[in-house]
RNA sequence: CGGGGCGUGGCGCAGUCCGGUUAGCGCGUCUGGUUUGGGACCAGAAGGCCGGAGGUUCGAAUCCUCUCGCCCCGACCA
């Protein structure tokens, strides 16, 4: 049965207003436009004309990934937990995958490398079996510690899913190039503004990755732009900016008392010192192992970064009892120097071979100055360990950076071997030589695709699909449908004539007021209204408005189908 | 998990501080009529265990305790 698109019976149920707690636009006019109703705490449903926009999304992204040999799965939710234990993720995920309480071994999978990863220990057993691209547009869950911005962070959404099976490290480059083009036009043909980043690859693993984001106010990620092309997620975002280096003549080093000094503002405020000539000491507890971090000035450590020097992401901060067991001082007096037992001291690139400097003297309310870290530590260990700010030089040109929020709508990994290493997935290369499976793993989150087009797309009226997006091509606007007889004839042969001519139409057939009608046409945001009113079909017209730009034309009855599908051929 | 806020007909809200007729208002819905180029109008009607449990009281939407749910900020985030 082909379902009937007229308004007085498809369920489309548009809303004035809505509570006070949605506060993104995207997430309001998602709900006014009745395309979303949630359910739960970030778990939304789809209403029919979401559902239409959702599909669309989705057939956008398998044409394009079966461009590039992509070959579609659909992959269960219920996994075994044997396999996530494997590969160790089921500690790594904790709260954030759901466990089932009633039946042991089962989780609900929050994405689907064990699995792509089982399959192909199972039968991808020789080099001519790849490269292969597998990939599924599927359901995830994660148990998210506070869902919010609508559809933008749920428990459950749709994830396409994509993940490239190499037998060579030069085939995963073409994989992930590959991935990388797809998704550049699969956002170009939503007509969404996206930038892309160098990214941390986190709890994934793997050797690079990058990130599609869009700009928002609402995004939860910060990256580091400038306008000669350096894009970095602030997570391994960097600068070129000097290091801190010597200066001459540097006295001895020497102690001084600094009884009211417990941050760098202090000792910059109350000795004159240059922020730069202040070393930080940070102390973080590495699975029980204290590490001091100096840092520069007020330079703010990035966990991120720390995180892959240290090789483990279990460390946290340390208390002030265990700062005074192991420094001898309390917070703010803390050095390199003179420390109380041996700790590890790893240091911030900028401080390499850096003299003249003041830090903590591990005693509280002493601070040591003239100290030359290479005369008077034994610091060995220099890394890139700070979160870039504002205005710093980016790396490429040395133009000050930007720091901007942002969504992100995809993300590609270059995974190497961690999985099929772990789950002993590999195949003999043509030396008849085992090999763990390279691999990739590339994912789009589809309901941001949605929330983000809408983000970018409408006015006070409402939304403003795009031709690839709208869930129809045609909104006939029937006036006065009750009584007009002639109005209906015109509006019922239009609505038939634009299904013949291959495009999707929706009548509004309601006995309703037109300012009820104009204000849902424009709500739902189809790029075309076709108005039918008995006033200018008196002289064989319809007026025609056009959503995106508001013009509005008047055109004979005629001509109209030529004209709609001209349109959609213009933008 | 820490901080803040909210929960009252289908939807959006008021009432809660300071307990007291029959719990209001707008939208929507139903019936009848008028109206039809920008969220119409008239008349009538239906629809509420005031999130849940316990307590205080002669009496609780309102006060107390517990609990569940939802939103926001932070923490976290593959």
């Amino acid at each position: 049965m082909v379902i009937d698109m007229k308004l007085s019976k498809y369920f489309i149920p548009t809303l004035k207003e809505v509570t006070a707690e949605v506060q993104m636009p995207s997430h309001k006019l998602m709900v006014r436009s009745g395309m979303v109703r949630q359910l739960a705490a970030g778990v939304f449903s789809w209403l029919p004309v979401g559902h239409i926009v959702l599909k669309k999304v989705m057939n956008i992204l398998r044409e394009e990934i079966d461009k590039i040999g992509g070959q579609e799965f659909l992959l269960p939710a219920l996994n075994p937990i044997d396999i996530w234990e494997e590969t160790n993720r089921v500690e790594a995920m904790g709260d954030v995958m759901f466990h089932i309480k009633n039946r042991d071994g089962l989780i609900l999978a929050p994405t689907h490398e064990e699995v792509i990863t089982y399959h192909a220990r199972q039968h991808v057993k020789s080099y001519r079996d790849m490269p292969m691209v597998w990939y599924q547009i599927q359901t995830k869950f994660r148990n998210e510690p506070r869902p919010k911005s609508g559809v933008l962070r749920g428990r459950q959404f749709i994830m396409k899913d994509a993940y490239s099976l190499d037998s060579t490290w030069e085939g995963l480059d073409i994989s992930y190039q590959n991935h990388y083009e797809a998704y550049s036009n699969i956002f170009n043909r939503c007509g969404i503004k996206f930038f892309v980043v160098g990214a941390s690859s986190g709890a994934m693993g793997g050797k690079q990755s990058q990130e599609f984001m869009v700009e928002s106010e609402a995004g939860e990620d910060l990256c580091v732009i400038s306008d000669s092309g350096y894009a970095a997620n602030i997570e391994v975002a960097t600068s070129n900016i000097a290091p801190v280096g010597r200066i001459d003549n540097n006295p001895e080093i020497e102690i001084f008392a600094t009884p009211n000094a417990k941050s760098i503002d202090d000792l910059v405020e109350q000795f004159a010192i240059p922020e730069e000539r202040c070393a930080k000491s940070v102390v973080y507890m590495v699975e029980d192992k204290p590490v001091i971090i100096l840092m520069r000035g007020n330079d703010e450590l990035n966990e991120n970064k720390l995180e892959s020097v240290l090789g483990t992401n279990v460390f946290r901060a340390a208390t002030s009892d265990e700062l005074i067991r192991f420094t001898g001082a309390d917070g703010g007096s803390i050095g390199p120097v003179n420390l109380k037992t041996k700790v590890r001291v790893i240091a911030d690139n900028l401080l390499k071979d850096a003299n003249g400097m003041v830090s903590g003297a591990n005693q509280d309310g002493f601070h040591y100055k003239n100290i030359d870290l290479a005369r008077d530590t034994q610091i060995s260990e220099f890394y890139d360990l700070r979160t870039v700010k504002e205005g710093e030089p980016n790396p490429i040109d040395g133009t000050p950076v930007r720091i901007v929020k942002a969504i992100e709508l995809g993300h590609i990994f270059k995974l190497g071997t961690r999985y099929s290493d772990a789950m002993g997935a590999t195949f003999l290369d043509a030396d008849g030589k085992e090999n763990p499976i390279i691999m990739g793993s590339y994912g789009i989150g589809v309901e941001r695709v949605i929330a983000c087009f809408i983000e970018q797309n409408y006015d006070d009226y409402g939304i403003k699909w795009n031709k690839e997006l709208t869930p129809f091509h045609a909104h006939i606007v029937g006036l006065n449908t009750k009584k007009a007889e002639d109005v209906r004839e015109v509006c019922d042969k239009f609505y038939s004539d634009l299904k013949a001519a291959g495009l999707d139409a929706l009548y509004d057939d309601r006995d309703d007021s037109v300012g009820v009608k104009f204000n849902d046409a424009d709500l739902l945001g189809v790029p075309v209204q076709i108005v039918v009113g008995s006033k200018n079909l008196a002289n064989g017209q319809v007026e025609l408005k056009y959503r995106l730009s508001g013009e509005k034309q008047l055109v004979k009855i005629k001509d109209v189908i030529t004209i709609v599908k001209d349109y959609y051929t213009t933008i």
